[in-house]
DNA sequence: CTAAAACCTGACGTTGACGTCAGAGGCAAG
DNA sequence: CTTGCCTCTGACGTCAACGTCAGGTTTTAG
């Protein structure tokens, strides 16, 4: 009980972030204006983020990778919240849901077209 | 062995194309311009496709919901001619199979944080 | 023959998630 | 104190697959 003294020790900046997360520091600049991280600032105006952004950071990339928006990011941010969510919030996680299991079966069923075509073209080379 | 005589009978309209397909006009017009699609002109100018061009459209959608650039689509529809493939490209189709693949995957544990996400929220409401 | 519908060629606009550059400060090390 | 890296705020650039508009020709239905 010696270095967990307070909630929340040691902020880091933007560049570790970044770094930790994988992304660019005008990618994390880029989330803020976009309304998902809202970090403290140091009196110089530096921001400062508490430890865990880096995996909110990554949680934001893998949405993003499965094709939601920003904006969508954002509403859907409070679910992430336990005990703030409402029926319009979790009418949306559904149909987010629904949109990437119908990108899934395309991305399937283009797999499957790839597949015939390198078939036949290594039997018939 | 009457309405079959000629190989090639009975071409269509541009506007054919983009509806059999489910596309836009300007999407097709789009596609020839980056040398996917090479159709006939009627005398005055108009295009006229073969009817498997509405095959060809769909086959191109269906790539381009895998992620892959027209560039690359062109550079690969030799392959979907047999016996017009070199070691170079059969080396790209399995590349596209990869990212594809990946992407596959990364879809999936989206899906599967979401499927989290929505469980928390149903049971803490 | 005529009007509607379809087609043509440019060419500029859109969208989203950043990249990149400019110019100016901030911070630990030597 | 200065060197070098990190950070700041704008603000313009990018890329890809089209959308959209303008202004004109062609085909088709009646």
């Amino acid at each position: 009980m010696a270095t967990t003294d307070a909630v929340d020790a040691r902020p880091i900046r933007i560049g570790e972030v970044a770094r930790d997360a994988g992304v660019s520091v005008r990618a994390v600049r880029y989330y803020e204006q976009e309304g998902l991280l809202t970090p403290r600032r140091s009196p110089s105006g530096q921001r400062l983020y508490p430890r865990d952004a880096v995996v909110l950071v990554r949680f934001f990339q893998q949405m993003y990778a499965a094709g939601l928006t920003s904006r969508r990011i954002a509403e859907l941010l409070p679910c992430w919240d336990i005990g703030h969510t409402n029926a319009e919030q979790r009418a949306m996680l559904r149909a987010e849901r629904a949109r990437i299991r119908a990108k899934l079966d395309d991305l399937q069923a283009a797999l499957d077209r790839l597949d015939e075509i390198i078939e036949v073209t290594d039997t018939h080379p």
